[in-house]
DNA sequence: TTGTAAGCGTTATCAG
DNA sequence: CTGATAACGCTTACAA
């Protein structure tokens, strides 16, 4: 079947160079042949480019053509976590539209730790991307002045940065309306005859967070609830846990609400409430947002806000495309589960 | 506060040359401080250049770089799914460890197509990555040959390529013994008293599948078991939901095992006897591989197979870098929870 | 220790 | 329509 020769074969990797030489054409012609964009040589040079760059296993080599081209073929995106099921999602949305466009998607992580937001936008300037997605919630207790310079040099230098949900100057957006979304569902639950409500959150300044806090919250008190306590653990599925726990030592009245931030908070929260040997739904109700996937196969279903994440991640990979672009807000739809029944 | 000006900015971004020009230092010099290996420059020199580079916001051009170098500070990274969980926590991994090193990961989304991981290939070998990591099964069913040639061309282009669990010729791997740990776990639970077990499975001839589902077979009839049936639906949660659902139209006796070959399958199992009215544990158990975080909010929490998936995505990019490598396999560990409630 | 200059693989301009 | 040849931004012998 397959001989692999012992020793390493040419070692040496074909050039555009020896196309062309294999080919008996210029470097110029191989290169319209292969890369260029305009097509204008005659056919049967064509064949004999194709031919010979086929012979030889011709892959043009992408960073040669970035420094001559002065632009790269690379979308560049930051998200905080991608262990995150959150960013998993929305990953995979940035990526699949990516390879649609021909694009190569490149993933960096920030462990929610702005210094290093920096550092990496920083490095990833330098590999010229066509555009940069930020997936990397904004915290306002942070100066945003040295990433809005060095997003500045980014697009100076050609590429297209994209904010999720809270903007930067100077980027383009895409958004969904956390605090709208936020306050539908409190008012939802509020209709369902909830009165006390526990918010579980992350640190204060942390833009989506502090959105879905307020919103639950106007919605909720205007639907005669009460949000009696805001707690600021995080936004881990742990800290969802922790917070949940130490909230559950208060033993608090059955029919209490726990708004966990986002589903992975939720989630933890409702592992919580089970592990307090209370029972979550019928108890202690839970409700969350973002209804990821995994949310699906957790019980009792959590009540949550429905936000289509793929798209969010298709449309970002649009922004950095698109010539024009007009920030969009994507539709937020509350769904109801059964981790908050009705109460009477 | 910040002043965004209207007109763009000079629009051009600082070079190596321009900072050498600022600092009045050569090109060489310039490129040594900021960018070369060994230092020998003086420190007056070094501080001037540094200052001007501060001043000017210079990063280096990656692509110039590498195209200059021959070589490039990217490791690529394959994987079927980056929604799936599984996945996520590798890459977590990978990324981490990459970032450590200094070097740049790159995703990419197979979908489980051998075409277009083949062309992904073609394309990443392009960037002259330092390292390729494929995390995407194999299958035998499939012509390994094309795949193999490529990755003979990028391992000759200087790219370490790394493989999980399957080996490729001419590749490293990093493995953990699917087989001898689904054998494990066949015991245990026969053990537990199990006797009757149907197992979901991807395609035959997809290599971790089949050597689960072999170890598993092998370990639970040895224990006194049997394997009445292998279904091969696929390797996501929704396959894991309808397979367990064809089976329960049939009403399997109580006591029944259901062994998914992931977690992922094996959640989307356990889904499925919840919905058809049957209690999953007590009525019709469910076992499944891996260990994904996200199993811990399942109730009952699933018995399976710990794999330490972010080491191995640490191990795999250790493979990338290291000078020598020898194939470890990383211990994995039964792990008992309560949807194999013990049976009488 | 520093500078000069010759590449690295492509693209793109500009004559033929 | 094709082919020299000058960029692209950077690294790295080789000299000074």
């Amino acid at each position: 079947m397959s001989e692999t020769p012992v020793t390493t074969p040419p070692a040496r990797v074909p050039t555009l160079g020896d196309v062309a030489l294999e080919a008996g054409v210029s470097l110029a012609t191989a290169s319209r042949v292969l890369n260029g964009s305009q097509r204008r040589v005659a056919d049967d040079f064509r064949v004999r480019v194709e031919a010979a760059a086929e012979r030889l296993g011709y892959t043009a080599n992408l960073s040669a053509q970035t420094t001559a081209r002065g632009t790269s073929a690379v979308v560049a995106l930051l998200v905080a976590d991608i262990a995150d099921p959150y960013f998993g999602q929305l990953a995979a949305g940035v990526t699949r539209a990516a390879e649609a466009a021909g694009l190569i998607t490149t993933i960096a992580i920030t462990e929610r730790d702005p210094e290093r937001e920096l550092r990496l936008v920083r490095t990833l300037r330098g590999q010229r991307p066509r555009g940069i997605i930020l997936a990397t919630s904004r915290d306002d207790s942070v100066d945003p002045e040295p990433l809005i310079r060095e997003l500045q040099n980014a697009t100076s230098a050609g590429a297209r940065v994209v904010t999720l949900g809270a903007g930067l100057p100077g980027t383009r957006t895409v958004a969904f309306d956390n605090r709208a979304g936020a306050r539908d569902l409190g008012a939802r639950v509020a209709g369902l005859g909830y009165r006390e409500a526990i918010v579980l959150a992350a640190a204060e300044g942390v833009r989506t967070s502090d959105d879905r806090v307020a919103g639950f919250t106007e919605g909720f008190t205007d639907g005669g609830g009460r949000v009696a306590r805001v707690l600021r653990g995080g936004i881990s599925r742990d800290s969802g846990y922790e917070a949940a726990s130490e909230v559950l030592r208060d033993e608090p009245a059955e029919g209490t609400l726990l708004f966990g931030i986002s589903d992975v908070v939720a989630i933890g929260a409702l592992s919580a409430v089970r592990d307090a040997g209370r029972t979550p739904g019928a108890d202690i109700a839970v409700a969350g947002f973002d209804d990821i996937a995994a949310g699906r196969d957790i019980v009792p279903g959590i009540t949550t806000v429905h936000v289509p994440l793929e798209r969010v991640g298709e449309q970002a990979l649009e922004a950095t495309s698109a010539e024009e672009w007009q920030p969009s807000a994507l539709p937020l739809e509350v769904v109801l589960r059964d981790s908050t029944p009705p109460r009477a």
